[in-house]
DNA sequence: ATGAAAGCGCTAACAT
DNA sequence: ATGTTAGCGCTTTCAT
């Protein structure tokens, strides 16, 4: 109590000052060290350092950030869900910003929140960062980016514009044709579509994907039946179409989804694959082991962060440029046992 | 080109000398409208308020933090994977730090990353964090937690100590516990036990629940079977134990290995559950509706993070007083399809 | 209930 | 290759 314990005081975190005091140098010459600058001899580097290192010195981000400008860090804003691909891609964006040397900075838009995306953009523009990402948009009021800092848009198409908005990984149409196309060359006549919740760009980009391929084929497209990506969904989904004889596949926008479909089809006496092949989407890590193994189609989630990154940081530190162009993530199908041609024609009329 | 574009600009963000300007007071006002001090009369504060708005201006976090010492920020460090139980914590932990009106940096840990936790921590540290989350730590080189700031364990017994560490959500013993005590309830003689990574908390966790369970019950401990939560190595483990007849139900660590393992073993023609139990943990989305539904027990994530967020604040805003007192996470046994009583011994022998 | 002055710990711009 | 000076935009402390 005779000392006081803020400012001065014991437990006070060493400064750059007092690294500079030790190491005999100017406190310049440790932000330089620091901030790995030329021109600093290898000598005065070190003692520099030893200097830090014996006093525990850490660099004071938030005094860099303001008189810098730059806070080194990028905002994420996801959707708040644990669902594998959200959170993959996540986990993706995190290596990758680390790896060019950002940190991270997290906000939820949890569906039907109040403020929505550009809650969480206002929320992270506040807590100070150089560019954003935002991961599995989902279309809601139309949201303008209107924000001095660069935007990259994970999975959702380019008219999600705004100033200075880079985009990537965009191909998922690509999948998911790829996905039908895959049922159609089995031998089906069309292909039924399970569907995710309209308002995410990731579900209707597949729905897109899905209807090209048909379309490109000569198909019937048959109506689309809706999920919210759960397989409780999926399973609802299942009990509707198991009733319909000519179902014979079925393109489902995620494996979980999948996964509830097969289960109601099953239960309704329809074999998967004999009577009705399915594919899923996302290659969830327990899809080759349910029964049947899934086939489904594999989103390359750590190259899309990986890439989507470049593109952001180049946006960031080379304002001036043209922004680099996003390449198509590449197409993955995985054939498991899900798929099959279709059964037979037993009985050619209706009744 | 007449016109720098830098310092004093016509893009420089609005500042709140500005806003006070504007205003018609001091710049101190503003600041005190912004952190909802007391004492500004309602009309300066709808004033201040206004002008605030027509300038478009937001509060700079950078200063804020280095003028008042507090970030308002808790960093997480997470294990870098997308697995279920991790990722539905992170999402639970934001929201919980949101609602305390902090916000989140997040870092992986890769397995057999550098530096590992100790890393991510201290780069942590050097971002700015009013405290630490550590999520679903793994045993790496006995972490000495050295850090001025609270830490929170999420899932690891408290032997993880330091000067300023809170715990919370460790009872996930509690619920492995309860998951073999069902199977012994149905007429098991024993319960094998297809463990996680041990140099997880989690996977240590559950393994001794396991055994608490088997000796409470005075009951044979078979030797444990090793997994690293994927599906392929439930799979692995199921070849390996469906060899075995005298095996009659086995506790999985998690879903996803309880799944791989089902799928071996009724590849190996072992009925599940007719012939073998199987009980998972985490209760992942796809649970009920795989082949058989599978019984499992359900960690309440929301509640730990909400819960372990509380007393992370409480240590952080309250620092002299006594830390709260973790509740233990309730106990949650989903009971579907994948567990029934041992088969009838037709073989008395084993001839 | 409001304001003035000082300074948080760093980087930027300009010496030397 | 190294040092000096002046802020960055807030919060703090102390007046009033």
């Amino acid at each position: 109590m005779t000392r006081p314990v803020g400012r001065g005081g014991s437990s006070a975190a060493p400064r750059s000052v007092d690294v500079a005091r030790l190491a005999g140098v100017s406190q310049k010459t440790v932000s330089r060290v620091f901030n790995d600058e030329q021109y600093v001899s290898a000598d005065v580097r070190r003692r520099v350092l030893e200097a830090a290192d014996e006093l525990g010195y850490r660099l004071n981000n938030a005094a860099r950030a303001l008189a810098s400008g730059r806070t080194r860090s990028i905002g994420v804003v996801t959707l708040g869900t644990a669902l594998y691909g959200p959170a993959s891609l996540l986990m993706g964006i995190e290596r990758a910003a680390r790896d060019t040397g950002y940190a991270l900075r997290v906000v939820n838009t949890l569906e039907g929140d109040p403020g929505g995306i550009a809650g969480a953009v206002e929320s992270l523009l506040e807590q100070g960062v150089d560019g954003i990402v935002i991961s599995e948009p989902i279309d809601e009021s139309k949201v303008s980016i209107h924000v001095e800092v660069p935007v990259l848009v994970l999975g959702a198409p380019p008219d999600f514009a705004g100033p200075r908005v880079v985009t990537a990984g965009v191909g998922s149409d690509l999948l998911a044709r790829a996905a039908t196309e895959h049922l159609l060359g089995l031998g089906h006549a069309t292909v039924h579509h399970l569907a995710g919740p309209q308002r995410w760009y990731a579900a209707r980009d597949r729905l897109d994907g899905w209807r090209a391929a048909l379309k490109a084929h000569g198909r019937d497209e048959p109506s689309v039946v809706q999920g919210d990506w759960s397989a409780a969904s999926g399973y609802a989904a299942g009990c509707e179409l198991a009733s319909d004889g000519d179902v014979t596949a079925v393109f489902a926008a995620n494996d979980d989804m999948a996964i509830g479909l097969i289960r109601a089809l099953t239960e309704a006496g329809r074999r998967v694959p004999d009577d009705v092949s399915v594919v899923g989407f996302d290659d969830i890590p327990v899809a080759a082991y349910v029964t049947p193994p899934l086939t489904t189609v594999r989103q390359p989630f750590d190259a899309v962060a990986q890439e989507g990154l470049k593109l952001l940081v180049h946006a960031i530190e080379k304002p001036h440029q043209d922004p680099l162009l996003a390449s198509d993530p590449p197409v993955e199908l995985v054939v498991r046992s899900s798929t099959a041609p279709p059964p037979p024609r037993t009985t050619p009329g209706h009744g």
